[in-house]
DNA sequence: CGAGTTTGACCAGCGC
DNA sequence: GCGCTGGTCAAACTCG
């Protein structure tokens, strides 16, 4: 370390970690295939597992840091030495050779960090030169201490080298916790991102919707939920104007009949209760699991008890009696597959978990079938009885990808900073149903899904029906990586890329959403055949060929979701200014100044640490 | 001490 | 029926 100050991160190393994973999990781990729940869920050696906890999806990080210790003492670090720390970076003891090699890079105070794409090889984009403010270089940048021969004593020399050595140390210290913070930032910018993103999908999905009325009846509920700017207008209409923190996000189907249950739901009924809202949405509760489905053989030896029905859990079951309700035989096959229904986001993340902002509640733990990472099961604690759940699991080929899969709607009022995600699988769920029920021989139709999802520029959507579940997919990594295994190893998958249109993530409030629906029907067109069976049939093979097609024309240097959001920060003003009044106020614990991208500011600021969750021995970490 | 996590056990569905 | 697998439960445990 006496040379070469200026931190490079280039993709080799980082290439190294992504694309050898270890040949297999060593036996030791012992790893029972079924039950068996481990720590280190990758079987890491040691060393591998060091090296791991080091991977940085690179991303130049345009932001100042500052110190926040309540923020960093937000982010515990895991206790276990097994347990890979969260999207750990540490430059120093992981890139001492690398640095010292680097004979070049002397630049002072800057960090450059080049993006890696899974590939190991760099796309040509421009080089940001960010200063973070760090005080990276701190002396002797360009030679070492033993420079000092002039003649000096060798006793003061020693004394001298000793001060510089323990002023290194200190700076090393220091930079030690300058990193963890960085790397927490860039996690939580990350997530925020995502989320981000997944609002933006719900609002255009919404607008198109509303340009839609017919399309989706079933979601005429959700459609003045969402948003609020809509909903707001719906309230001027009503002469009421009643802001509201939060959101009903549940579906038509389950408020729709809640009518005549509220006498059945009182801790559902505590629990809204308990949250602001509106007079005019105030629905009982309802969970739409608990009056369809039964508790059979042992479960409900379990919980049994009068007030069972109010304790809201229930497991995924479809409901194969007809319970003693007043649901018709449509409602409650409706909400079975709305139980069913599934939106899983793909997201490159190197936190445990996307910060969707739900309160989620761990119950379980177990190892996939095809996949060396456990899958997390998340259930929500925001509301009693809320059904929703989430699995979550690091993607086998390329493990900074995160798989978080959402399944059922929330019953209760979601604050904003949960709305993105809820929204969006509401929505998905929905118009799976909406698809599922609408024909006869099962052909959905994923045009409102493709409006509305793709115009968020390079996203994919995919809708798989040939799992258990049917399950849309959005991909929000824009991994070239991915998208080569999607084209090699995917046949019973249908691919909605949308391609060839720069990243154009404009604030919630950006004027272009006009401009950007436009481009979606654009691309929808190409795609005017698509239609989807519940089975897969045969143009598959078509299908495929217009994705790689598609694919060919995907950006190379969107190769992942940070650097996706550094595109979106340097190419949408409106964005930038977004994403930097956030990010100034969590890192200064200042205020956000107030503009009209007050979703970004919601999602960054709420989104901080809504999850109780704790770093711990997550799937892949 | 309460909330959340861990983890072995249990259950259901499915294919053979 | 049996084994495999996904999903869930709940007692034990951890942590703040
Ligand atoms: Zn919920």
């Amino acid at each position: 370390m006496d040379k070469g100050w200026g931190l490079t991160l280039d993709s080799d190393s980082v290439g190294f970690l992504l694309n050898k994973p270890p040949a297999a999990p060593p036996a030791s781990a012992k790893l029972d295939h079924h039950t068996k729940r481990i720590n280190n869920p990758f079987g890491l050696p040691g060393d591998y597992s060091a090296a791991a906890s080091r991977m940085f999806s690179g991303v130049e990080f345009p932001v100042k840091l500052g110190r926040r210790d309540d923020q960093a003492a937000s982010h515990p670090p895991p206790s276990d030495d097994d347990r890979l720390a969260v999207g750990e970076v540490d430059f120093f003891s992981n890139n001492k050779s690398r640095l010292a090699n680097n004979d070049d890079s002397k630049t002072v105070s800057v960090v450059s960090v080049k993006k890696e794409n899974s590939h190991g090889d760099v796309a040509p984009r421009p080089v940001l030169d960010v200063n973070t403010g760090l005080r990276l270089l701190t002396a002797n940048t360009g030679s070492d201490q033993s420079t000092v021969d002039d003649g000096i004593s060798s006793d003061v020399e020693d004394k001298r080298a000793k001060n510089e050595l323990a002023q290194l140390q200190g700076e090393l210290q220091r930079m030690n916790a300058e990193n963890q913070k960085l790397k927490d930032m860039l996690s939580q910018v990350s997530n925020n991102y995502s989320a981000l993103q997944m609002h933006l999908v719900a609002v255009m999905q919404q607008q198109q919707i509303n340009n839609n009325p017919a399309a989706e009846s079933t979601q005429e509920r959700d459609q003045h939920t969402v948003e609020g700017k809509s909903e707001e207008k719906k309230h001027s209409q009503e002469g009421v104007i009643v802001p509201r923190q939060f959101m009903d996000l549940r579906p038509s189907t389950a408020t729709a009949e809640t009518d005549d249950q509220l006498s059945n739901s009182s801790s559902e009924d505590r629990t809204r209760s308990a949250t602001p809202q509106k007079s005019t949405e105030v629905v009982p509760f309802h969970d739409q699991e608990n009056s369809t489905t039964f508790r059979d053989g042992k479960r409900i030896g379990r919980e049994d008890s009068p007030e069972s029905e109010t304790q809201g859990w229930v497991p995924n079951k479809v409901p194969k009696l007809n319970s003693s309700n007043s649901k018709t035989i449509d409602q409650q096959s409706t909400e079975a597959t709305m139980r069913k229904a599934r939106v899983s986001v793909r997201a490159r993340s190197e936190a445990p978990m996307i910060t969707d902002g739900c309160q989620w509640r761990k119950y379980g733990q177990k190892m996939a079938k095809g996949n060396p990472c456990p899958r997390a099961y998340y259930r929500c604690t925001m509301a009693v009885g809320c059904p929703v759940r989430k699995q979550v699991q690091r993607c086998a080929e390329d493990r900074t990808i995160l798989i978080t899969t959402y399944e059922g709607n929330h019953n209760h009022p979601l604050p904003p900073a949960a709305m993105a995600m809820a929204s969006t699988t509401t929505a998905a769920a929905t118009m799976l149903l909406s698809g599922s029920m609408s024909s006869a021989d099962g052909i959905m139709n994923p045009n409102l899904l493709a409006r509305a999802i793709l115009p968020c520029s390079s996203n994919m959507a995919t809708i798989s029906a040939s799992a258990p579940f049917p399950t849309v997919t959005l991909d929000l990594t824009n991994s070239s990586n991915q998208l080569q295994q999607y084209q090699r190893t995917t046949p019973s998958q249908f691919q909605l890329p949308f391609a060839g249109q720069p990243q154009n993530f404009g604030s919630s409030s950006t004027p272009s959403l006009p401009q950007v629906f436009g481009q979606a029907l654009y691309n929808q067109s190409k795609f005017s055949g698509l239609q989807l069976s519940q089975e897969m049939g045969s143009s598959v093979l078509g299908q495929q060929a217009a994705s790689q097609q598609m694919l060919q024309t995907q950006p190379a240097s969107l190769a992942d979701t940070v650097s996706a959001a550094t595109a979106a920060i340097t190419a949408d003003p409106n964005f930038t200014a977004a994403l930097a009044a956030a990010i100034s106020s969590i890192i200064g614990g200042g205020h956000p100044n107030n503009n009209t991208t007050g979703n970004a500011n919601s999602y960054l600021n709420s989104n901080n640490n809504n999850s109780s969750s704790k770093i711990s021995s997550f799937p892949g970490n």
